[in-house]
This record gives structure tokens, sequence and C-alpha cells, in this order.
RNA sequence: GCGGACGUGGCGGAAUGGUAGACGCCGGGGACUUAAAAUCCCCUGAUCCUUGAUCGUGUGGGUUCGAGUCCCACCGUCCGCACCA
């Protein structure tokens, strides 16, 4: 080997050229070997990697180029979330055409990745905007159509005042715009949905069988979806109406003394005619805020509407409240109020001086036991409640629910938290929502030969509201039916429509269907998804959604289209700051000097702050540029940082001695790498052992995405080998170092590998052999304790004998001077681990 | 409020109920060098009466020959959800 010192700025490039013109990390569908299908989210193409995105395509990219290696057709593909905001927020603020960033954006942050050397499969590359892609989903959400999965109905929507917008009830956060941040208003309009709803059990089932799912995760979904089993029953009121209530407590129904209704409710709304009074209150229940800290203070409020509801047993009359605290888009938008067993009804039958009845209690003696100051939500019999006394709340449920349903004035009923999916958005830069509206014929589909419904070029952004409404022509067109003129459909799909199958296109994408189901059939499910934790719920409920509904549609196959999920970290780093005249000006790492105690500004010198290590933001200035540091340490260094130290699904925190260690240990690598001879002759039976333990460790640590342990034996190897005098065994352990190390520096392998004169590249070499044989150890450290304390340790032959192991722990002049004037009690021997004397 | 996760050296973190702190970073000392960088070697949980011993995995209990690991209670940090009837 000639170089002393590994040189990435050459090497990065000329192997990645060099799997490039191999066309090593292609996928072909029809290989016969077992396939393997790594997944990492897609990225919005925003102009610039963040070391985030690093991070989790690192992990990925081990993982598959260790599945190539095991013997795996591996698909590993790369493409981009291309449809959205922020691209016509730089055509509003900057005037360039949404297309034209986007896809410049795309070109730098492919380079980008292609900088760090990832085992991806280019040739499948695409991005949601191309017309071929969203083309097909056109006809997949045609598809879904025809299948009775779309419609359309008005509605009251989040209207976001900012990116005037509507937002999905997922993309509201404490009543802000997910992404704008803005108060959201309601507003009625009529929007496009999808009936997710329909497979609300389907997806809440469907979690129990995603046992490589993170249980956090499956817990978010399983709490999302919100499934809750109960009664609906109708009050009928004194004035005649009826008015359905949903309860999960129906056996409570004794203790029932009022009924609320939602501000939007009907019976509110009747009341509001012609009343002032009434109609302020139900403004001020709308502007209630819904942050967690409002609603935690937020009194309950009711207007007593003077109408009363009969009760169905006692034939009281109940009062009929608005309140504030109903909701009218859960369950019937009225409920009826159980002061004893509900907090809230508790709070406000408190302050309306309302009955609180007990009709739940620990025993049938407790029927009287006033509350202490808060309702009793647990377990009990019931009491005060006729037929239903004695019963436990379980039996009473049932039977309530019996009675009301023979009686024919109420059912059993399970209720979703889960709504429709919203899917409507008056923007420009997204998929055209393939419909045609005719004043004759109503709302009709494109038909399949005028797919794909293409965006117009030429748009407008100097006007807020939605281009494609105003632009001149586009939506002006003929009825597919009649032939009269009609309108096309303006709104766009959400960009998680996009996200929602994008992995089936991965799969396969022939240029005239959205995909080849056997083809799909072939990849899919992905075996293994990474990506952030902040899509836990949204993209990935909609995506389990969108396959559900493919596979009900009869298109594939597939159920669930993530087997083995992993959510990870971030990547965090301090903060540096000052107070500059009463306000904080935050420092970028680039503009410090660190040392072991503090940090000072490198121009000027003046000490800063060195603030806690939170998630890198651009507020904070805690960002490093993936570009800075490959460039400085190359791209091996950056990955094996990426994998080192933290686990993966834990936060990283980035410093600048971290990857410094990084660089060094590339170079130590190298210089190994350098000591191989192919000639040199003779046995080291201690380095093949650790060579073949640390083999099936590494093996063992990648798949199961243990990264940082599969880091630290590496180190271990590493030293053992470095350690060691020349033998046939120690250039053994440095080629299969080699192969160890070339997932997560690939190039630094390949250029090894080539130095030491072996063949071909070695990202399409065999991991390395383990011989079992060399897995264990032939002579073993056990510890010897005196009452569970650790006297001394011997160095014994594997296998020994209990008594004879006991024999030696008993001679050892530790042991005897601990035990002395002791009796010995009991020996406890564990064969090859320990000798535990007590006394 | 409900649900969940996590608390181990200066730091990131290892540890099938069986030698706590692997491995890395930081720090200290030394070698090489005119010097530095690079590299290599040694030390590095705390305390003490330092050939050794005592203490030590958030706190307090418990189970066990033996607990970071299991059980109970508490404290703290972080995350998710939330007037969902």
């Amino acid at each position: 080997m000639s170089e002393e010192r590994f040189d990435p700025s050459i090497a990065d490039g000329r192997w990645q050229r060099a799997w490039d013109e191999a066309g090593v990390f292609r996928a072909d569908s029809a290989s016969t070997k077992p396939k393997s299908y790594v997944l990492e989210m897609f990225p919005y193409p925003s102009g610039r990697i963040h070391i985030g995105h690093v991070r989790n395509y690192t992990m990925g990219d081990v993982l598959a180029r260790f599945k190539a290696m095991t013997g795996h057709e591996v698909l590993h593909p790369m493409g981009w979330d291309a449809f959205g905001m922020p691209a016509e927020n730089a055509a509003m603020e900057k005037g360039v055409h949404p297309g034209g960033w986007t896809r410049d954006n795309i070109a730098n942050m492919k380079a980008q990745l292609q900088r760090l050397g990832f085992a991806l499969d280019w040739s499948r590359e695409f991005a949601t905007c191309d017309p071929e892609y969203y083309g097909q989903e056109q006809a997949l959400f045609l598809k879904l159509y025809e299948n009775g999965l779309v419609y359309r109905k008005e509605s009251a929507v989040n209207w976001d005042p900012v990116d005037m917008t509507v937002l999905a009830n997922e993309q509201v956060i404490d009543g802000r715009g997910w992404r704008s941040g803005a108060l959201v208003e309601k507003r009625k309009l009529s929007q496009w949905f999808l009936k997710i709803t329909d497979f609300a059990d389907e997806l809440l089932e469907g979690l129990e069988s995603l046992d490589k799912w993170p249980d956090k995760v499956k817990l978010m979904q399983e709490n999302w979806i919100g499934k809750s089993r109960g009664m609906e029953f109708a009050f009928t009121l004194s004035d005649g109406e009826t008015v359905p209530v949903y309860s999960t407590r129906p056996d409570t129904i004794f203790g029932a003394s009022f009924v609320a209704v939602a501000a939007d409710h009907p019976v509110a709304q009747g009341v509001a005619e012609g009343n002032a009074e009434v109609q302020a209150f139900i403004e001020k229940c709308r502007a209630g805020g819904t942050t967690a800290a409002e609603l935690e203070t937020a009194e309950k409020l009711g207007y007593d509407t003077g109408l009363t509801a009969k009760h169905p047993f006692t034939g009281a009359e109940l009062p009929v409240f608005i309140a504030n605290f109903v909701l009218m888009d859960y369950g019937t938008g009225a409920v009826m109020g159980v002061p004893g067993h509900d907090q809230r009804d508790f709070e406000f039958a408190t302050k309306y001086n309302l009955p609180i009845t007990r009709v739940v209690a620990a025993s049938a003696d407790d029927a009287d036991k006033p509350f202490a100051g808060e309702a009793e939500a647990g377990d009990g019999i019931l009491v005060n409640s006729d037929f239903l006394n004695g019963m436990s709340v379980e039996d009473a449920k049932r039977e309530i629910i019996a009675r009301a349903e023979a009686g024919g004035w109420g059912s059993g009923k399970v209720q979703y938290r889960l709504r429709d999916w919203g899917v409507s958005r008056q923007r420009y830069w997204g998929t055209p929502i393939p419909f045609i509206h005719c004043d004759s014929c109503g709302v009709v589909p494109v038909p399949a030969d005028q797919l794909p419904v293409k965006l117009p070029e030429d748009v407008d952004f100097k006007t807020p509201g939605n281009p494609l409404d105003r632009h001149p022509t586009w939506k002006h067109t003929s009825c597919p039916k009649c032939g009269a003129d009609a309108r096309r459909e303006t709104d766009t799909l959400d960009t998680f429509v996009d996200s929602s199958w994008y992995y089936i296109r991965f799969a396969s994408q022939p240029d005239d269907k959205p995909f080849d189901a056997a083809e799909v059939a072939a990849w899919m499910p992905v075996g293994q998804y990474i990506g952030g934790i902040e899509h836990a719920i949204l993209h990935l409920l909609y995506a389990r959604f969108w396959t559900r509904a493919l596979a009900h549609c009869g298109m594939i196959d597939v159920k669930e289209p993530f087997a083995q999920l992993f959510t990870q970290g971030m990547v965090t780093h301090e903060t540096y700051s000052r107070e500059v005249g009463g306000r904080t000006v935050y420092y970028a790492p680039t503009e410090v000097k660190r040392s072991a105690d503090g940090a000072v500004l490198v121009d000027g010198g003046d000490a800063v702050d060195v603030g806690r290590v939170i998630k890198m933001s651009k507020s904070k200035k805690n960002v490093v540029d993936p570009d800075e540091i490959i460039a400085q340490y190359g791209a091996d260094a950056v990955r094996w940082f990426m994998l080192s130290d933290s686990p993966p699904e834990r936060d990283l925190p980035w410093s600048e001695a971290g990857i410094e260690g990084c660089g060094r240990f590339v170079q130590r690598l190298w210089r190994l790498f350098g000591q191989y001879d192919a000639a040199a002759t003779g046995d080291d039976k201690a380095v093949a052992r650790k060579q073949h333990q640390t083999v099936a460790a590494v093996a063992e640590d990648i798949e199961a995405l243990s990264f940082n342990k599969a880091v630290a034996r590496i180190y271990e190897l590493t030293g053992t080998v470095e350690k060691a005098a020349p033998s046939a065994s120690r250039s053994d352990a440095i080629a299969a170092l080699m192969k160890l190390v070339s997932p997560m520096m690939p190039h630094l392998a390949e250029e090894a590998w080539v130095s030491a004169g072996f063949d071909g590249l070695v990202a399409e070499a065999a991991w390395p052999e383990v011989d079992p044989a060399l897995l264990v150890d032939d002579e073993v450290t056990v510890a010897v304790q005196v009452k569970g304390k650790l006297r001394d340790t011997l160095t014994v032959p594997k296998g020994m004998p209990k008594d004879e192991l006991e024999a030696l722990a008993l001679a050892s002049e530790k042991v005897q001077r601990n035990i002395e004037g002791q009796t010995i009690r009991k020996v406890i021997v564990v064969p090859d681990r320990l000798v535990n004397v007590v006394v």
C-alpha cells in the first residue's frame, strides 16, 4: 500500500463512480435471491439535506449493504416528496416557478446524498411532482372513488389564514396550523374526503400484527383511532324534538341530571334564532381556545335553554343546556350529564347547582355516601338505579343496552375518534384532483384516457388564494359525459396522499399503470422502514390506510406496508449564545472556539454561554452543514459518527471532538489495512477467535439496528489485531475487518480491498464466514464471591466441573482470608461464571 | 388529567438475575520530535489508614446466595394525547 494517509477527497468520488458504473445497487425484481426492501422516509426537497437526513439514510444504508453482503437482493430506493407549500412560498417570495425551484433543490440534494456514498438504486428515483407519478396517483384516486372510498361533502373545515388552505384535523396542533403556526379558523367548504373511518377497526386490529413496530407508535395510533363502546339513545324534549346522545356509561343513566348540547348543535341553533343573548353565548363557546393550557383552566360554561328532556325511566324533566365542553364533531354533539361519575359533568353541576346523584358505589351500603369534591369514574356496584341496582358496571351496561334495543329507543354503539381524511387543498403545487364539475351531470370523474390531469405551467403567484382557480383557461373544459362546458376541480390533493403509496411505486413503476401487482408482491412489504417519530401518526396511518384501501380494491395483496418500523432519534448540539443589549444572540458552532471549561467567539474572543444540547435548528444556529463536514473529514468519518455511541433510537449529540475521533479512526484503520500480508504464515488462535466472535456479534447488532454496539465491537477487534504479531490469522482478521466496516465506511473499505490485492468490489463481497468452533473461548474467568461480594477471580479451562471449581475457589488465599473464623453454609457454583461462598 | 419512555463516571453509553462502567469522547502523565502536528504507551467512578479496603447504577423499601436488571412506593426529566361523553 503506497499512501500513508487515506484521502477521502480522492477516494470517495472514485468509488462512488465505480459503484455507479458497475450498477451495484440496482435492484433486480426477477432475482431468485431472497429479497430485502430497505426504505428510509423520502425527503422533502427543501434544497439542502439536514444532518438528520444523514443519520437516517446512513442507518438504512448500513442495513442495505449488510443485506446485500449476506446474500439478499436489496431494494434501497430514493425519491422526493416534492409537492407542497414551500415551493409556492418560494414562488411568491422570489418569483421563481415552483417546478423549477423544486428541480433545482432536488439536483442539489441528490448531489449531497451521492457524496455520502449511499447504496441507492437511483434508477428508480422519482419525484411526486412528476406527471408520471401524480398521474398514476390520480388513477388510484379514481379507483378508490369507484370503490366508494372517496366522497365529497360540505363541511366545516380548519382554514389556515396564512397558507390560505384547509388543514386536516391532524395538521392542527393546539389550534394552530402545523406549518404556518397561524390560528386556525372554521369555514364551510365543499371538500373531498377519503373514507379512512371505514377502516378504523382494521387499522386498529392490524396494529396487533405489527410486532416489529415500536410500542410507542402503535399506542399513539391506537389513541388516535380512539375506539370506544357505548350506547346511543334519544331524549325527547319539551318542544317535541328528539336529541340523540352517546354515552360510554349508559349504566349511569339513573344519575343523569341534565342534558348538554354543543354550541353548533341544531337545538342550540334553534334556541339562538332571534335571541341575541344565546347567539353571544354560542360565539363565546366558539372563541374558546383549544390549547392545552387553555383547556386546563377553562371553566365549564352553560346556557340554560329553558327546554327540558324527559328521562326515559324516571320521567323526570331534565334541564337542557348549551355547554362549552360538548363537541359537535364527536358522537352526536349532545350528552347526558351524570355529575356523580364524570368529572366534567361534576364541575358543571356544581357550578349550576344541579343534583349530583350517586348511582355507583363500592357496596350497596354506600348508596348515599357523599362525594369528596370530585366525580367517581371507577368501578363498583349500581345503586339508586331501579332495576340496575346491585349489578356491576359491566353487567349494568349490558343490561341497559339490551333493554334499549328491546324497547327500540336506543342501541349499543362503537364510536371512533378518527374522522374521515379531508384531502382537498386549495393550492397549486399538488396533485390535481381528477374530477370535472358539470352543471347538468354533477361531479364527473376524468376518464382514464385523459389522465394525467397536468398542472398548468403558466401560473401567477402575486395574489393570494388558489392559482388554479384564477388561472384564465385551465379549469375550463368539457363534460366527459354530456360534452357541455364544464369546470375542472381546482383543489389539489394533500401531500400526505403522495407519500401514502410512494413505496409501492418504488417497487414497481410501469409507464401505463400505477404498478404491476406481481412485481409489488416480489418486494412488499417493506422489510425495514426508518424515519422520524414525528410521522408516527399522520404519514404512517395514512400509508397503512392507503395500502388497505388498495387491497380492498383488489389491486394488491398486502395489508400492512411496513413489516418493521424504526424511529430514529434526532441529532442535537449545544447552543452558543450571548446577551447583547438585552437580547439573546445565537452563534453557529463554526463561530465558536470550544475548550474544556467554556467557549469563546473565534472572532474577538468574547466569552459565550454554552447552552443545553437540543435539536438542531436554524433559529438557535446550532446546526452543522453536512457538505462542510464531508469536505473536512470525508464521507466515511461522517457516517461512522452517525452510527457511534448513541443508540439509534435516542438523540445523538453532535460534537467536534467526536467527529475528529472518527476521522482519526478512519486513518487508524487505514494503517492497519496497510499491514495486510497475503504471504504471512502461522496461526494465532486468540486473534482468530476474536475475529469470529466479532463477525457474529456485528451481524447480530446490525440486524437489530444496534449500530453503536457494532461500532464498539469493531473498535475492540481493531485493538486486538493491532497488538497481535504478524501471522496468517492476523491477515485473515484484517481482511475480515475490511468487510465488517464496509457497510459503514464503504469508501475506505473499497480502497483497502483493492490495495490489498483482492478482486472485485468489497460492496459485492460476501459477509465473512463464522466458524462456530471459534465462538467459544477455551478458558474462562470465573468470579469468586464471598457473601455476594467479589473477592477473587480464577482463570480456568472452560467446562470445569462444579466440584473442582468449588475446591479451587475455596483454596484461594483471598477467599480464605475472608471466611476466616466463619462457617461455610452453602456454596453456589455457576459453571464458567462464578462461585459464591455463603458464610 | 390520561398514556408512555427514561434516570449508570466529567460526557455519549455497555452489561441472558452472576466480575458494574465494555467501547468512544474529554482529561492527566510519558515516549518520539529542535519544536509542533501525527502516532504510540500508561492512568482516568468516589473515598480512605492505598500490597488493600469501603462506598457506588435517581430515592426508600422488598424478593434472592447474589439486583443496574425482578416487585412495591416515591422523586425527577422527556415525549405523546387531551373537555372524545
